[in-house]
DNA sequence: ATTAGTTGTCATCAA
DNA sequence: CATTGATGACAACTA
């Protein structure tokens, strides 16, 4: 109840206006309008009037974090602040619920929080509390603690919204194929049949072929191997059962596919059969490769290994070694690592497939070639159906084969760039808990200033009796067209 | 022997 | 409709 309070408005402060006599009203329920709730002969100092609207604009502060705590109570600083939550900023959200406060037309009341600690205040609560510091508490030393901090943060959405977009990007791109490969799996073991089974059956012998890793498969999709229009006039090629039989094995280590397979196809091929004219109309691509093509590769020097060539034909074995044996005498040997032995390199299942059928033409072309190029070189020889397929099989796998690089390359460059943006988003948040812990602490050292504004307000206010008010019952409150009032705090209880 | 990483392949979708 | 790229899943292999 608007205890009609009459008092006595101090007609000085000191140096400093303290308050608007005129627009301090002593009852909650006394209109503002109301002629009786304007003080009574008091006067209308400008500074005063000027220092209690900042007073009240400190009010305001009390709402950001302790709306539930008395306008005038001490609000101490709390050092253990729960940590930051990227998710909500309460201090945004507080704000929201403030009423925009009259500050001599200067206040907006639309303004809204958007990223930035100086635009959580309206205009006048910066002024306030400037002012309130620097203005009515001139006390030596002190500025530099009430120094709010208008920094503004860094804009979190953008780079949230990156990364969120990189998230979404990533799930979209994984929805797909997840009830793609269900219906997939539910195929069975087809799922890994070839295309071109060429005669393969479900469970059949193990050959060469099986036994042999696909990842030793090269298609020859580098331009670094020998152009196929030069080996076109090359010797014919292996047998696929000779090359079944000698490259049982695995040669991956310290050696480049397209290096070890130039190495095995020249030695193999050229020195196998270095005198041996072309003969026939379809000789195989694969096995055959000019010496002096593979020279400007340096993976065609590095070392192989011997320990795979055990239970090889001695043949090839000869071969490989003789190789080896007369690299250390030519040129080429100043590339082998003394102890490092030939590796046999074992051709790929789709080479010696296409070697078994005597495709002719190299691999690389197979894949690389344009779709046009591609279906004109296949009009230029008279392919069986199982070669036609076979090119067809060995183009779309090693086209995939390629792709599956590009796309893992991708992924791998993608999950480096979402870390890199989880470095920055932590460091973002990081900042801005320290942020809200400076502001916080700026803001506990406003609300003790206000706590002791207040206490000397209601020093110098009498009621009727001459008593003073008792700050433990009465509150200060201000009304949207400025005028304050002394309001028993059992009202503003009653009123919540 | 176990395991994580690598690679090739297949299936599938979309352009 | 064929081709091609992208990608998930799987298997084989390697260190």
């Amino acid at each position: 109840m608007c205890a009609a309070a009459n008092y006595v408005l101090p007609l000085r402060r000191h140096s400093e206006g303290l308050a608007n006599l005129g627009r301090l009203c002593g009852g909650v329920s006394m209109p503002a309008h109301a002629p009786e709730a304007r003080s009574r002969g008091a006067p209308h100092d400008p500074e005063m009037d000027l220092a209690w609207r900042e007073l009240m604009a400190i009010t305001e502060l009390q709402e950001f974090e302790v709306p539930h705590e008395g306008p005038y109570e001490t609000i101490l600083y709390h050092p253990t602040e729960p940590p930051l939550s990227l998710g909500g900023y309460s201090m945004a959200q507080s704000h929201s619920h403030t009423e925009p406060l009259p500050c001599g037309g200067e206040t907006n009341p639309d303004i809204a929080y958007e990223g930035t600690y100086s635009e959580v205040m309206p205009a006048c609560q910066h002024q306030a509390t400037s002012e309130l510091t620097e203005t009515l508490y001139r006390h030596p030393g002190t500025h530099s603690g009430t120094q709010l901090n208008p920094r503004v943060l860094n804009p979190l959405l953008p780079p949230l919204m990156s990364f969120l977009e990189h998230m979404s990007l990533t799930s979209v791109a994984g929805e797909g194929p997840v009830g793609k490969d269900n219906a997939g799996l539910s195929q069975g073991p087809s799922r890994h049949m070839l295309g071109t089974d060429h005669g393969q059956s479900k469970h059949p012998p193990r050959t060469v072929d099986d036994l042999e890793s696909d990842s030793g498969l090269s298609l020859g999709s580098s331009p670094s191997l020998a152009s196929p229009d030069d080996v076109m006039t090359g010797v014919p090629a292996c047998s696929s059962t000779e090359v079944g039989l000698n490259y049982n094995h695995r040669g991956t280590e310290s050696m480049g596919e397209q290096g070890r397979r130039a190495s095995l196809l020249y030695s193999m091929d050229y020195q196998q059969h270095p005198t041996q004219p072309y003969s026939g109309p379809h000789p195989s691509y694969f096995p055959v490769t000019q010496p002096s093509q593979m020279q400007p590769q340096p993976h065609f020097l590095l070392p192989m290994s011997i320990k795979h060539q055990q239970g090889l034909p001695s043949a090839l074995n000869d071969l490989n070694l003789n190789s080896s044996a007369s690299r250390g005498s030519s040129s080429q040997a100043f590339y082998v690592k003394p102890r490092g032995n030939p590796p046999p390199v074992p051709l790929s299942r789709d080479e010696r497939k296409a070697h078994a059928l005597k495709i002719p033409f190299p691999m690389e072309k197979i894949i690389n070639l344009p779709v046009d190029d591609f279906n004109e070189l296949l009009t230029k020889y008279t392919l069986t159906d199982a070669q036609l397929a076979l090119v067809r099989d060995i183009r779309r796998r090693g086209k995939n084969k390629v792709a599956a690089q590009n796309c893992r390359k991708r992924k791998l460059e993608n999950i480096v760039y979402l870390e890199g943006e989880l470095g920055q988003l932590q460091a973002q948040r990081d900042h801005l808990a320290r942020e809200r812990m400076e502001f916080q602490h700026n803001l506990a050292i406003v609300k003790n200033r206000l706590t002791d504004l207040y206490a000397e307000v209601f020093s110098q206010l009498r009621d009727e009796d001459g008593h003073p008010y008792s700050i433990d019952d009465y509150s200060l409150q201000q009304t949207p067209d400025g005028n304050v009032y002394l309001v028993p705090r059992s009202d503003v209880l009653d009123g919540e």
